[in-house]
DNA sequence: ACCCGACGTTATCGATGCTAACACGGTATG
DNA sequence: CATACCGTGTTAGCATCGATAACGTCGGGT
């Protein structure tokens, strides 16, 4: 038998399957994890507490399944996997989806800047391909909005923005023209030396 | 004194403008709108049905607002224009807005598919302007989902997604796919990152 | 043996969404 | 003028919810 935190947090996901997270009551969750009210509040402080535990856990998952995405030689290829499966989370988990990307109160889930490393890894390779054209923060802010987007529209008003040619062309939209080939090679050597002179700046190189 | 079904429209987006729309109880709109608590549900139903009248009237305002701004002879600038308004909007009612675009449960405000008509109708202008080179319906979704997005990640994430230059970017990024006639994008990309670079050395490190 | 921390049980509190039952005041219809 | 009606206000109450208190149980470690 798990421990109880566990269970809690196993019986909590299990109920976002279905209803949304705002439908779920502590006390259904405690009859599914076999669990005293008490429990919910020693281990997490209240529901909103468990609610941010859950949505980090979700983003384990989330950010598990990009891990999976092979890292091959075309880093923005790569890129697009990483938004197709973004999407794809996001329609498969619905209500999850929402509970990590549009969280209730102040309660902010810690995996969101996790998320956001893992993009700046992928547009860190694509810079060292000499195919980055737009700062890194610009590009990884806009297109984990453009992404999110999509799936939020496409959760809230799937008619008609669950179109899969909707999360489609901005996603080739956005990446390329974070990413787009460049024509003349002197601006491309002048905006990577001017990213690089940043990144010294900044203080993260690599 | 207005009627009944007024006062308590204005009481709840009177609220909405401190609170999240599940922070606000229905006594409290009672007290602020001086009406007894069956009113409420002899007007809307339930509470889910007042919030969605709110919204749909937070949607008045909110196209309201766009239909003030004029509109010129460059159908594209007004494409950018709208976005601008959009975003403010946003920022200026976060509360308004997130139950404007991401409703709870099954009821969807009517509002947004007025949106998707008025921005269709800019398309449309566009396309006459010989100034479109994206099928009309996927550029609209396209565009309202990325408008959307980062102004969802804006209220739930401000930092850092609260960057005005995010949303800058993504719409000259999202418009000029969709209308083409881009300028130089390495110029603008030169711009910003000089623009970061200054701003590094001058010790505000964004 | 002892205590202590993790877990379970029961009861309870205040607040919330929602409803029933009834009373009041105009308005229009006869 | 009387009637019925509709919009509105008042009170009381229900079921459920999140959250807490008080207490009991068990096992493990010093």
């Amino acid at each position: 038998m798990p421990t109880a935190r566990e269970r809690i947090l196993d019986a909590t996901t299990t109920l976002l399957a279905d209803k949304d997270a705002l439908a779920i009551s502590t006390r259904d969750i405690c009859a599914e994890a076999q669990v005293g009210m008490p429990e919910i509040y020693r281990q997490f402080g209240d529901k909103q507490g468990l609610l941010t535990a859950v949505a980090d856990l979700g983003f384990q998952k989330f950010l598990a399944s990009k891990r999976a995405n092979p890292t091959t030689d075309d880093p923005v290829a790569d890129l697009k996997t990483a938004w197709d499966s973004h999407t794809t989370f996001a329609l498969a988990n619905p209500h999850l989806y929402r509970l990590m990307f549009t969280p209730a109160g102040s309660s902010k889930p810690h995996g969101i800047s996790e998320a956001r490393e893992l993009l700046h890894a992928a547009l860190g390779r694509c810079l060292n391909a000499g195919r980055l054209r737009l700062p890194m923060e610009t590009a990884g802010h806009a297109i984990l909005s453009a992404n999110v987007g999509v799936c939020l529209m496409a959760l809230s008003f799937p008619d008609p923005y669950a179109d899969p040619s909707v999360s489609a062309t901005l996603r080739d939209t956005v990446i390329g023209k974070a990413t787009g080939e460049e024509e003349d090679p002197r601006l491309g050597t002048a905006t990577l030396l001017a990213q690089q002179l940043l990144g010294t700046l900044t203080g993260q190189g690599e």
